[in-house]
DNA sequence: ACAGTTGCCGAACGATTGTTCAGCAACTCA
DNA sequence: TGAGTTGCTGAACAATCGTTCGGCAACTGT
């Protein structure tokens, strides 16, 4: 009993040096890029971590309580650069034009892929074990959350009065699903062309929604 | 000098008793199931697949030079049976349902893709290693060789009649390509439906790309 | 029946993994 | 200035990995 009130204390102190904080996002950001070059869960040690941050093994452990911790927290942080990048796509584009909007989230998608492949191959590799989730939280794969943007740009098509050849929910996932299965064609074959292959087959997919 | 002679001689001589090659697909069979359960080249351990087969580690380099030799075996092992029920199910249709013979292969691959979540990540997870292929032949991902199955029977398409909005081969792709992605969705959320959700979206997106 | 070959096993080796622990150095606060 | 706290380190732990080696048992042809 008086050892949660000890670790609640001492986790509610800052750090009197103020880099605490700073050192774990530099961890994250140093396993996100092995995760990039390397890709797989299994790749990714703590050893390397520490190593390509230039610290000792056992200081990972301040930041995070196990090396599950830690890949929970890249794939978290990883999760919310791609939302970024996406928003910031959707957003970059004229608000009257609903379907440039749609392929500016999309191509951003395909950016992000080709530029991490690790965290593309963590994407679709990420084995949910039993009861991993929060308690009460209905569990849902994290391609789920941002396929919700795609759903809504979509949705915004539909009201600016674009005809589309199914409902919006369905052609959103057409078209995240079959941009997505275009990628992992690239990361199964690199070698024939990159994201300059990738885009013009997009574009096209979306076209096929269309009325 | 010598050796290379003795070693090739050794590796001529047939099995006297006459289940050593069958030990070896019982090998191939359990690494290949082991991959379905667990997913991914690092989870495959050899000391698993010793225990799974029922026989000690060390029997397993009686027919695998190495780890890698292993992998290699069960990933082209797996690919041909994949190749082999697509194939099937092309076949099981009448010839003159051209259309029919697409979705038979496709849904094939869908039912392999459900059944198999292990082979299908690492038909993904494959990363390439520079100068693992045989010399001289072009690299292709293990993705590219199925994909003809499915352009030619869009070109049967073609030949029968049936108008494509766009070239067969273009019209393979994005089926193919769709398909792949939308059980990548699957497996990325494996609660919300199954099989029963794959194909009727697969049936739609085949729909999509004729006029 | 006997020598020769072959396939399998038990045991071990070195390397690498995640993780723990005591101690040292740098900072804050009084 | 001195006590107390915090972050980081070097060293070590047990576990597991791929792999090798000598020996045993079952089969072959003669």
């Amino acid at each position: 009993m008086p050892d949660e009130v000890e670790v609640a204390a001492t986790q509610r102190v800052r750090n009197p040096w103020g880099q605490g904080e700073r050192l774990r996002t530099e961890i994250l950001d140093a396993a996100g890029r092995l995760f990039s070059e390397l890709g797989g869960e299994e790749a990714l040690t703590i050893r390397g971590v520490a190593r390509a941050v230039g610290i000792a093994p056992a200081s990972i452990y301040q930041h995070f309580a196990d090396k599950a911790a830690l890949v929970r927290g890249v794939i978290e942080h990883d999760y919310e650069r791609l939302s970024a990048v996406m928003r910031e796509a959707d957003e970059s584009v004229a608000d009257d034009d609903v379907v440039g909007r749609v392929r500016a989230q999309m191509h951003a998608y395909c950016r992000f892929a080709v530029e991490n492949p690790g965290h593309y191959r963590l994407m679709l590799g990420n084995r949910r074990p039993a009861g991993q989730g929060e308690a009460g939280q209905r569990p849902q794969g994290p391609l789920v959350p941002i396929l919700g943007a795609v759903v809504a740009a979509f949705e915004r098509c539909e009201q600016a009065g674009k005809r589309l050849r199914m409902p919006s929910e369905r052609a959103a996932v057409m078209v995240f699903v079959g941009t997505h299965g275009r990628v992992a064609l690239y990361h199964s074959n690199p070698e024939d062309g990159g994201a300059d292959r990738i885009l013009p087959f997009v574009d096209e997919l979306i076209s096929l929604v269309f009325d």
